[in-house]
DNA sequence: TCAAGATTGATGCAGATGCATCGATTGGTT
DNA sequence: AACCAATCGATGCATCTGCATCAATCTTGA
C-alpha cells in the first residue's frame, strides 16, 4: 500500500499525461481551425441526438458526460444561445427541465461528427494497428475503474462518454 | 489519407480522454486534498531544481513544460508570490531573467514528491504489473509523435515533461 | 552604424472553470 | 398534514486560460 511506484509506473504516468494532452491539443485544433465549436459542444450534442425524442434531463447529460453540475448549466446556456438546443418545460419534475437538439443542432452534430473521425484517424488511427490499438484499449481499462477510494456502491458509469477536459 | 477511423482507434481515442483525465483527478484530488498546490507547480519546481545553481531562464521553463509563454509567466508570479522561486536579473541578455528556487522552493517540491509519488502508485502502478506498464508506454509513445503535419523540423522534445493540464 | 526583424517576458481583456450557495421542488418520515 | 433532508438547476465570485499585443532588448545584414 505504500510501495513507491516502479519507474515504469512514472513513465506511464507520465505518458499518458503527455500523450492525451497532445493528441487532444490536435484533434480540437484541427476542428477549430475547421471552424468548428469545442469538443464538448459536439459530446453533448451527440448524447442528445440518441437520447429518445432528441431531449435529456441536464442531470442526464451530466452524468453521461462525466462534467461537474454547473459546468452543464453553462454548456447548455451556450447550445441555447447558438439555437443547437432548447430548454423545454418539464411537466413532471418543477424543479427540472428537459434539453431538446433542435434541427440546427442535429446538422451541426453531423458535419462535426466527420471532421472529427477523420480528426481521430489522423492523429490515433494511423499511428496504430488495430490490434495494437485495442490493446492499448485493454490496458487504458485497467486504469479507469476504483478511482477515490470508492466508499460505497458508486454507480456505474456511462462506458461511451468523453470527458470534456 | 481519409479513411474513417476503425472502432478500435475510436475506442483508443476515448478511452485515452477518459482514463487520463480520470487519473489526473484522482491525483491532483489526493494533492490537493493533501493541501498541496497543482501539480503545475510541481513539474516548476521540479524543473528548476534540477537545473544547475537552480535556475531557469522563463523561456527553458517554457519549453520543458510544453505550456504556452504567458502560462509560464504568470506560474512564476504565482510562485514568487508564495516564496517558492525568485526573479533575478540576467547580465547577459536585458530582455530576460532568471527564474531561481528557493529554499522555501525545494522544501515543497520534496514534500510535494513524496506525496505524488504515493499517488501515483496508487492510482497507476498499483493497477498495472511493470510489464504491463511498460507496454502502455511503448504504445503511447507511438501517438506521441509528428502531430502537427509538421512544416518543417519542429525542434525535438524534452522527453520527462508532464504538460500541466 | 543603423534600420528591420526577431526574441523575451508581461499584461489587458474576454471567456471558461471551480467552488460555494441559492431558490425551487420533491420525496420520505413521523 | 407538517416537517426535513435530498435533488435539480442556476449563478456570484474569484481564479485561470487563451489570445492578442505591448515595450524592451537583441541580432542581422546592408
Amino acid at each position: 500500500m505504500k510501495r513507491k511506484p516502479s519507474t515504469e509506473a512514472s513513465a506511464a504516468w507520465i505518458r499518458l499525461m503527455r500523450v492525451q494532452s497532445r493528441v487532444l491539443d490536435c484533434v480540437e485544433q484541427d476542428l477549430k481551425r475547421a471552424g468548428f465549436p469545442p469538443l464538448a459542444w459536439f459530446d453533448a450534442l451527440m448524447e442528445l441526438s440518441r437520447a429518445p425524442n432528441g431531449e435529456l434531463r441536464p442531470v442526464e447529460l451530466e452524468k453521461q458526460m462525466l462534467i461537474p453540475q454547473y459546468s452543464t448549466s453553462r454548456l447548455i446556456d451556450r447550445l441555447v444561445d447558438e439555437g443547437l438546443a432548447a430548454r423545454r418545460e418539464c411537466k413532471m419534475d418543477k424543479r427540472g427541465l428537459f434539453v431538446e437538439i433542435t434541427a440546427t443542432g442535429r446538422e451541426l452534430h453531423k458535419k462535426m461528427g466527420s471532421a472529427y473521425a477523420v480528426a481521430i484517424e489522423k492523429h490515433v488511427g494511423s499511428k496504430l494497428t488495430d490490434a495494437d490499438a485495442a490493446k492499448l484499449c485493454g490496458l487504458l481499462d485497467r486504469l479507469g475503474c476504483a478511482c477515490h477510494d470508492t466508499p460505497a456502491g458508486s454507480p456505474p458509469v456511462a462506458k461511451d462518454a468523453i470527458p470534456a477536459r
